[in-house]
DNA sequence: CTCACTATGTATAATTT
DNA sequence: TAAATTATACATAGTGA
């Protein structure tokens, strides 16, 4: 019944695991929510854990299609068609109408954020495992690394004589929106 | 001195804003590197807000420069060279080879997990903003709220008399590992 | 596994310096 | 404006159905 105090390490039980993930997760898209609202921030996240099929996106897809169709799907809207001029442009009906907007925007925001933030990691990752001489040893312990990885994998697959099999690639995921 | 119950709503005040903007994104940062340790997940986010230059990007490129040069100018790392075979493969330092190897992995997941993203994101924003003859509404609306807007700040920028200047776009700020 | 509950550590709004 | 303080709402570990 007592919360522990929390220690920063991993959680090597897997049943525990996955239920301190669900609940985190929810956590954490709930406070990137509230931080997007509150201060106007726009707030990309996406994790990549064992315990989904694919990525959770965080602000989430089908919370963007939702807002899309509310939008198309606004009764009365119709009606608005021609009757938009100065005097209508602080009605109750159009400032919705720019709510919504606004969430179109941010579609096209966090698009160019995701973008911003693959282009810098990208750039980063090139700079660390591609490029200088000064490298050299770090390839070199990976390659190392990785065969005898690869030699304790082969003995493993010999003894249990379980086939290899390409990996389950499901669609991802997206968070409900909160 | 006590904290009142949050309405979830813009808050207007700027300098309330900002305040609680600084707190609330070293708490979700913060949260999003305990669920990533504890619960085993790569967990990227990128914050766009008009507090800082550029985009908060978390894991911190920083951070993850540290741990490569952790890993480039680990004491004896030359002595290592060599005497690498299946008996010292549980070595001590071996270990510590393996675990700056996963965080170089991470950087690469990372990217993995930002690319991801933007192709769901991008997919999404052409499904919604260009494709068929269902948003001919939507677009309509679009132009003439922008249309409106553009009046305003025309008005404005007369009476005011303060040119229009380029926003100013500065370098992406990374956030520190906590 | 999933929900519900509760005790408790933590994040943070309000306030002072 | 930023840092330190404090009181409170909230997130969540532990537990049981």
């Amino acid at each position: 019944m007592a919360r522990k105090r929390v220690k920063l390490a991993f959680i090597v039980n897997q049943t525990q695991r996955r239920k301190s993930y669900k609940k985190r997760k929810m956590g954490v898209l709930k406070m990137l929510n509230e931080l997007s609202i509150l201060c106007g921030v726009e707030a990309g996240a996406v994790l990549y854990s064992s315990f989904e099929q694919g990525p959770v996106v965080c602000p989430s897809v089908e919370g963007m299609q939702q807002t899309i169709a509310t939008f198309k799907n606004m009764p009365d809207f119709a009606q608005t068609r021609g009757m938009m001029n100065h005097d209508t442009f602080l009605d109750d009906r159009f400032l919705k109408l720019g709510t919504q907007l606004l969430n179109l925007k941010t579609v096209n925001r966090v698009t160019e954020m995701a973008l911003v933030m693959f282009q810098i990691l990208q750039g980063h990752q090139l700079n660390i495992s591609l490029s200088s001489e000064d490298l050299n040893d770090l390839g070199w312990a990976i390659n190392l690394y990785l065969a005898e990885i690869e030699k304790k994998v082969e003995a493993i697959m010999k003894n249990s004589s379980i086939p290899a099999s390409a990996p389950t690639q499901g669609g991802p995921s997206t968070s409900t929106n909160p």
